[in-house]
RNA sequence: GGCGGCGUAGCCGAGUGGCUCAGGCAGAGGUCUGCAAAACCUUGUACGGCGGUUCGAUUCCGCCCGCCGCCUCCA
């Protein structure tokens, strides 16, 4: 499996530090207000390559909340709340929609609250080592003292020196230090240090939370590319320099930002689309086929219209999965839920639809599935492979050869199990008894219509259901009938 | 200014030194159907510009143009 490594720019073969086990480290959110699909691209992204890994090795998958920041205690002040408020709030707001988007949970979800006594204690080894000094309550690190800085983004001290520059009120020694302690400010957070009362810097969490889920030199650490600089080269600085140990991390990650209107989506410009609202309208599986469709790296150009051409994309393969559960004669949710994630486990022998030497669209899709993500996270590659292989199979069950359909039903456990794009079935809800009857009550009234040849009413029926946002089809086999997905997706 | 990325058919977006093709959406024609829907089949000779390397470049190199990101909190 080969990745690309942002420190050497370079598609690097996967070797990790234990065979079969993946540590990895993806930073999160700062907990200041709701995310935006920005932030869904990002974590996305990473949930499919710890899902891909997933499928063949251990993975150990952290990632964190950053409870405490100048946004977060801004917002407290405007809302009348303290920042640990704010800062619960909004971690339940992310949780929920994250699950929302079939987002996998971390396997845990670190507070940099919670890492503050780990903090003090690695500012303190830096201090020690003579890579940062206090200086008037705060402590900065030396950016100077350590060789190795600017190796992640690849630039040079002068270079990053140029655009470098001291706010007021702080006591660097050179524009390009960064704060490892901040002392504090009357009003606001703060926990006793060596260096007085105060609070972390910008980035000294991830550096403990990270090492104390994996300690030094662990797989990966992934997150948005504009993390890049500063955030994880001084990530880097600070654990390497805290340690004389290295590597921190064997390989970075990062994913590309989300432009709106050609340009990046962040909510200090109000450019965004917030998650909460976008929900709404569309599927988690659109937005989640939207994301696997452009290469992590690469940026992602966002237009209303092509989620919802995605969501067309998405009706396509619904429709597949339950003409397949149809054939194999299952209820298209059992095609969705627990069964799928037990078919997916089980994934060998894909003997393929054809005959003798023939391979049957599933083998080959989970060969192209298995070539593309294996080269660095393909998923646009996946999922064209998912589309071809429902294109084939739709085509073999058009005349009628139905003997691979278990096959496919395996293949689309473990596509699902990568990608997560095959919207849920019929939803269990209270009324469903109900709904069906009532449903198939209307369509005994259609079929005995048709059967007179009274296609008026036949049709008004049809026309009526699709209202009510029931889809019905005349099949060769018999009428069947769906919840239309795109009436119901924002329930 | 420094670092990095991108420019592919109507739109989105993979990919590759030549060989039959990414894929999705949209469009056109067709099969099926009472009609529709779904599905399938057919259909589009695209690779920003100019040079260079090469038998041959969209793919490698150089320059130019355009767009974007980071260099400040940011997924």
């Amino acid at each position: 499996m080969r990745i690309h490594n942002t420190e050497s720019g370079e598609l690097e073969e996967l070797v990790t530090r234990r065979p079969g086990h993946v540590d990895m480290y993806v930073c999160g959110p700062t907990v200041y207000g709701p995310p935006h699909l920005g932030h869904a691209r990002t974590v996305i992204c990473f949930d499919m390559i710890r899902r891909w890994l997933m499928h063949s090795r251990t993975v150990t998958f952290v990632s964190n909340y950053t409870d405490v920041d100048d946004k977060i205690i801004a917002r407290a002040r405007e809302e009348g709340r303290s920042a640990e408020e704010v800062a619960r709030t909004y971690e339940q707001v992310w949780a929920d929609i994250m699950r929302r988007l079939r987002v996998l949970e971390p396997d845990r979800t670190p507070r940099a609250t919670e890492a503050i006594s780990g903090m003090i204690s690695m500012i303190e080894s830096i201090v020690e080592r003579g890579h940062a000094y206090p200086a008037n309550g705060d402590v900065y690190f030396d950016v100077s003292s350590y060789a190795g800085y600017g190796r992640l983004s690849h630039q040079s001290l002068a270079d990053l020196r140029a655009g470098a520059r001291v706010e007021p009120g702080e006591h660097k020694r050179n524009p390009e230090d960064f704060a490892l302690w901040k002392a504090a400010k009357p009003g606001e957070p703060s926990w006793e240090s060596p260096w007085g009362p105060g609070r972390p810097g910008w980035h000294i969490e991830c550096s403990v939370m990270s090492t104390d889920a994996f300690g030094m030199g662990f797989d990966i650490h992934g997150g948005g590319s504009d993390l890049v600089f500063p955030h994880h080269e001084n990530e880097i600085a600070q654990a390497e320099a805290a340690t004389g140990a290295k590597p921190f991390a064997r390989y970075w990650l990062h994913s590309g930002m989300v432009n709106l209107a050609g340009e990046k989506m962040a909510k200090s410009t109000g450019n965004v689309v917030m998650l909460s609202d976008l929900l709404e309208v569309h599927s988690a599986e659109a937005i989640r086929l939207l994301v696997a469709q452009t290469h992590y790296r690469h940026q992602l150009e966002f237009t209303e219209d092509l989620v919802e051409e995605c969501e067309r994309a998405v009706d396509r393969l619904a429709t597949f999965r339950d003409r397949v559960a149809e054939v194999l004669q299952v209820d298209s949710a059992a095609l969705t839920g627990p069964l799928l994630e037990a078919l997916a486990g089980g994934r060998d022998g894909y003997a393929g639809s054809g005959g003798e030497g023939e391979v049957g669209p599933e083998a080959e899709a989970m060969s192209a599935l298995e070539r593309s993500m294996d080269d660095d996270f393909g998923t646009p590659g996946a999922v064209a492979a998912l589309f071809e292989m429902t294109k084939r199979a739709n085509a073999e069950l058009d005349t009628g050869r139905l003997d691979a359909a278990w096959s496919w039903a395996k293949a689309l456990a473990v596509f699902d199990e990568i990608l997560g794009v095959l919207p849920p079935a019929r939803e269990e809800g209270a009324d469903t008894a109900l709904v069906e009857g009532l449903v198939e009550l209307a369509l005994d009234i259609r079929r005995r219509a048709r059967e007179s040849r009274d296609f008026e009413l036949a049709d008004r029926v049809r026309a009526g259901l699709g209202e009510l946002g029931i889809l019905v089809e005349d099949a060769p086999t018999g009428t069947r009938w769906r919840r239309d997905r795109r009436q119901t997706a924002g329930r």
